[in-house]
RNA sequence: GUGGAUGUAGUUCAAUGGUAGAGCACUGGAUUGUGGUUCCAGCCGUUGCGGGUUCGAGUCCCGUCAUCCACCCCA
């Protein structure tokens, strides 16, 4: 019996664990200079959070949940995504009593039971963001700006960024249904899938990239011609930030979120490097959820990153060198390996990666190990040597060796280093 | 949930229906205590699993499981 890593789900380990854990402290830099804190949110929520912050038409909730009854009957779900906990525990804890705005990032497990494909797992990693308490598109700009300064500090470049307004509660059910007047004529040329779509998110037939479906929505209604006045000022105040900064976008009426919650501002940076599923990160703007959950009329906006695929961009362009220890500390005899263990102690107090022998084997071997794990100097203690007071040292790329008095070693290691 | 492709050694891959192999990796050796390059040797398999056809199946057929890619949807 041979087990293996449940469908979907990865293990992370070198050499990639390096890219993630850049990524990570990456985020944690830039998003403490623009004042977001770390929050941490449980991993298994009441299924109802999820319903209804997701929304009950969506496929994440109609067949990706991971849910389950625990012993005391009640029916919870690993989280499918970050902003609804969040959400939670900012109506939960009353931080809308706290000086506005409030703002919040997280990194951490997603759980949805698909189908796995490239760039899509069952678990899945999101660094994500949360801003509440300003309506002001000043604070689109700036999760937006801050969004693009993160993914260029780890180190992507070539993404594009799409933007666009879906409008509010007010104008959208106004664009929705001349939607639905536009296709309802022809509905039956449309493909299987916009036919249902028709009737569960209209919106959507716009991303069909079935070609017919494509050229028969030529001309169908745009969103920006049906955005309400508050709407239409709003997305107008961004695209001047935006543009005065310098900030690139390109603008897809046809960019649809998935989510309910999403209001009026919705972005997406993609990829072309990536498979078909391209997005890397996503996000906009949710006004109307936390007094979905009971809160207080609260502005708020955010985005999610998917790791593993800036991960995947990250290991296309990058190449990852692996962590080499400095020191490696080969001995021969009892004696002069518990010298080895000491200096190697030693080195590792002074902040110095340092190997040892684990017992000694032939000083053949011992050098190949050193070899193999990189390590840039290996220390010789023999019985020679140790009689002698000394140790050889072996530069073990250069291929110069040489000696030194034991009791100088850690002074030679230091001015190496 | 739907469709397609692929499953052979740790890994990458071979093997007109006729004895399962190679490179890499790993372990050891090439005279005393010196890695890499080279040379030699060794180790490694119920050919994913279960049936069927056949004198004979890694190879053909059926089923099943797994992986990958795509659809749906999404980060």
């Amino acid at each position: 019996m041979k087990y293996a890593a449940l469908k979907g789900m990865e293990d992370i380990l070198s050499p990639d664990i390096a890219i993630w854990q850049a990524v990570e402290a990456k985020a944690r830099d830039i998003f403490a200079r623009y004042g977001f804190q770390e929050i941490r949110v449980p991993v298994l929520e009441s299924t109802d959070i999820f319903i209804r912050g997701i929304g009950q038409e969506t496929d994440i909730v109609e067949k990706e949940m991971y849910t389950f009854t625990d012993k005391g009957g009640r029916s919870v779900t690993m989280r499918p995504e970050g902003t609804a906990p969040v959400v939670r525990c900012f109506v939960e804890k009353n931080l809308h009593t706290l000086p506005s705005p409030q703002k919040f990032y997280y990194m951490g497990q997603m759980y949805r039971y698909e189908r796995p494909q490239k760039g899509r797992f069952r678990q899945f990693y999101q660094i994500g963001a949360e801003a509440f308490g300003v309506a002001a598109p000043a604070m689109d700009a700036e999760i937006i700006m801050m969004l693009a300064n993160l993914l260029e500090a780890a180190g992507l470049s070539g993404l594009n960024f799409e933007l666009n307004s879906i409008g509010c509660a007010e104008c959208r059910p106004v664009y929705r249904q001349a939607l639905r007047d536009f296709f309802g004529g022809k509905l039956q040329e449309y493909c299987p899938d916009c036919q249902r779509r028709y009737e569960a998110n209209p919106l959507r037939i716009l991303d069909c990239k079935v070609p017919r479906c494509i050229e028969l929505r030529q001309g169908s209604p745009s969103v920006p011609d049906y955005l309400c006045d508050a709407c239409r000022t709003h997305f107008d105040g961004l695209l001047a930030i935006l543009d005065s900064f310098e900030v690139p976008y390109t603008l897809n009426p046809n960019l649809v979120r998935g989510l309910d919650y999403y209001t009026m501002t919705t972005f997406e940076v993609t990829s072309e490097h990536l498979g078909a599923q391209k997005a890397v990160a996503a996000g906009g703007r949710y006004d109307r959820l936390v007094a979905e959950f009971g809160g207080p009329d609260t502005h708020a906006i955010g985005f999610a990153i998917g790791m593993e695929r800036i991960v995947t961009l990250l290991k296309e362009s990058s190449q990852t060198e692996l962590r080499a220890p400095k020191v490696f500390v080969a001995t021969l005899g009892s004696e002069a390996e518990m010298e080895g263990i000491k200096i190697v102690e030693m080195l590792r107090a002074k902040g110095v990666w340092a190997e040892q022998s684990y017992g000694s084997t032939s000083l053949k071997s011992q050098l190949r190990r050193a070899d193999r794990i990189g390590a840039e100097f290996a220390l010789i203690i023999g019985e020679n040597e140790l009689k002698a007071g000394k140790a050889q040292w072996k530069n073990m790329k250069k291929g110069e060796q040489g000696e030194v008095p034991l009791s100088e070693v850690m002074q030679f290691f230091m001015e190496e280093c």
